[in-house]
DNA sequence: CTGAAAGCGCTTACAG
DNA sequence: CTGAAAGCGCTTACAG
């Protein structure tokens, strides 16, 4: 029933026999101790179970030793990118906490604004669309590392923004024959779906292939389900290039409500390689990312960056395509 | 290029003429000052920007206004039961920081046990199951709500362990004339699988149909393909209780490849209500979840307890069958 | 190689 | 209603 403290290192310094700042020294490796006090210092730690107190250090320091991570509710790739993430702050001597924002992105910026201004982390990194401009605007507070930054640096290095393996989708499905495409698009707020788009149009353009435009324009399946049924009878054969596996999946049931064959009538991509790709019938050919790895290097560039350091270069695309019935023989 | 440092409640003392302690009165509102006075202060902090160093209020009161949440990679559901966790901590007056744990239950178990005994935190939820023994052992630590604990705690109020439309679902089956089931189920480490399990057994044997026993036993899709590839010729007409909605892929899949219809030879349900499952061919029938409430509801168990208040009991049902195709006309 | 001392920026009795 | 002062638990020059 007594209210029992937390040993400080006080505790350590009496169980030692040493003066606190022993304490510190030998806990921290800084100052010069000789090895045999400094066993004896971290046996006595060790037996009380002395932890230090991150308040105090951080007050003096004036670290906290913790970054941000900005993500929102609706992004499950997210969740597979949190374990990289956190696994490179740990290894870079941060504690990583994830704040979810809502809203419009003016709204989350705003909220990302404020856990700047708080000053309690040495730096943010942000998974979702932010207003960019806003950010610059408050360049004397926390650094914030942003997706769009993110994709931008990482342009060549097979990150998420990396949109080529679409030339590769349209070049294959060309070659076997395919001579109609439409691009359903992702959120142009996300600089995934802006290069994808991009991609799209820069291919079909290059080989001469028909397109019946850019359809979609946000990521919910009904969109897809909504973009094949918008399309005029006698449209097929037609090869659908969609932003990622749920909008895929919406192309495959409008297929079936419309009576096309997939692949026959139809033949269509994803992206992201969500399990469920796997099982549909027929199942989605789609990229599949290492999303745990673009995680771990997003954070490297934001521990990098409060280093002082260059961006590190990492090598080693993080895509890969996964062929599947959904396209045929087109592999 | 001069460092400036943030600024302190000094700095906010100076501009407004007052002392150091009055600063620290007129911003918590807990010291009797005058409006005038408190008016003067908080026009001062926000002209020079002041925020309180949260590292320093925490050295001097003890708390750290800090909760973990703790999560696992894989479990795309809490994406969605984060934001309503959040949501309750800041109500709560907490910070909530996701720390996402791997490996096995045992492995987790040991960083949750870290994470507590860092004492860094007032609290910790836990999303994913860990070894509830050895979080007792360790009593006088951080206070630690577990998945489990919210499951039983909440078992009559529509929580996630809330099986009960499992018996819902079967009784729908038998009365539209099926005879035959099998469940497919989840990793019997969570709660919510082992009840859906339970009522399931209770309801087969309740309703007196035949069952083909309890198949699966882990989350993934291949499961739920390779129960179905599993069942003997001549086992249709069947009805399939799979535990969650990715299993319920598997089934879809599994009967496709060996030519059963669904709904027809073979019916399904699923659970979640997962974004592909309503643009599956056929859709699948689930149960609706709210897992933003279902997480608002989990941390708010938490900040009572921490509180010493009794545990809130909210009123209403998370769940809601979906009936879609995969069960035909059951509904 | 070790210790005494200052100070990080707050909160909170205690005087007045 | 306001101020002077102590102290939360650390780290880090500075002496010795």
């Amino acid at each position: 029933m007594t209210e029992t403290r937390p040993p400080t290192s006080h505790d350590v310094a009496r169980a030692a026999g040493v003066s606190q700042a022993t304490v510190s020294y030998a806990l921290t490796g800084k100052g010069a101790i000789s090895q045999a006090t400094r066993d004896r210092v971290l046996q006595a730690a060790e037996t009380i179970g002395y932890r230090p107190n991150l308040a105090a250090r951080s007050m003096r320091t004036r670290r906290s030793g913790r970054l941000a991570l900005v993500t929102g509710v609706g992004a499950d790739n997210h969740m597979r990118m949190l374990g990289g993430a956190g696994e490179a702050a740990a290894e870079a001597g941060y504690a990583m906490e994830t704040h979810c924002l809502e809203g419009t992105a003016e709204d989350r910026t705003a909220r990302l604004l404020e856990l700047a201004a708080g000053r309690q982390f040495e730096g943010i990194l942000a998974f979702i669309p932010v207003v960019a401009e806003a950010l610059a605007t408050a360049s004397d507070s926390t650094p914030v590392v942003t997706a769009t930054a993110f994709d931008d640096q990482m342009h060549s290095v097979g990150d998420l923004a990396d949109a080529s393996l679409i030339d590769d989708f349209i070049t294959a499905l060309a070659a076997a024959g395919y001579r109609r495409f439409v691009h359903l698009a992702g959120s142009d707020k996300w600089a995934s779906a802006r290069s994808r788009r991009a991609v799209y149009l820069a291919a079909v353009e290059r080989l001469g292939v028909e397109s019946l435009g850019v359809l979609g324009g946000d990521w919910p399946a009904e969109t897809g389900r909504r973009a094949v049924l918008s399309l005029p009878e006698g449209t097929p054969p037609l090869a659908v290039i969609a932003a990622n596996d749920i909008l895929a999946a919406g192309v495959l049931r409008g297929a079936a409500e419309r009576g096309w064959s997939v692949p026959g009538d139809l033949v269509v991509t994803g992206w992201d390689n969500y399990e469920f790709g796997g099982y549909t019938t027929p199942s989605l050919t789609t990229v599949d990312l290492d999303f745990r790895e673009a995680g771990r290097r997003a954070m490297r560039l934001l521990t990098a960056a409060l280093r002082g350091e260059p961006a590190p270069d990492p090598t080693g695309s993080l895509q890969r395509i996964v062929w599947r019935e959904s396209t045929g023989a087109a592999a």
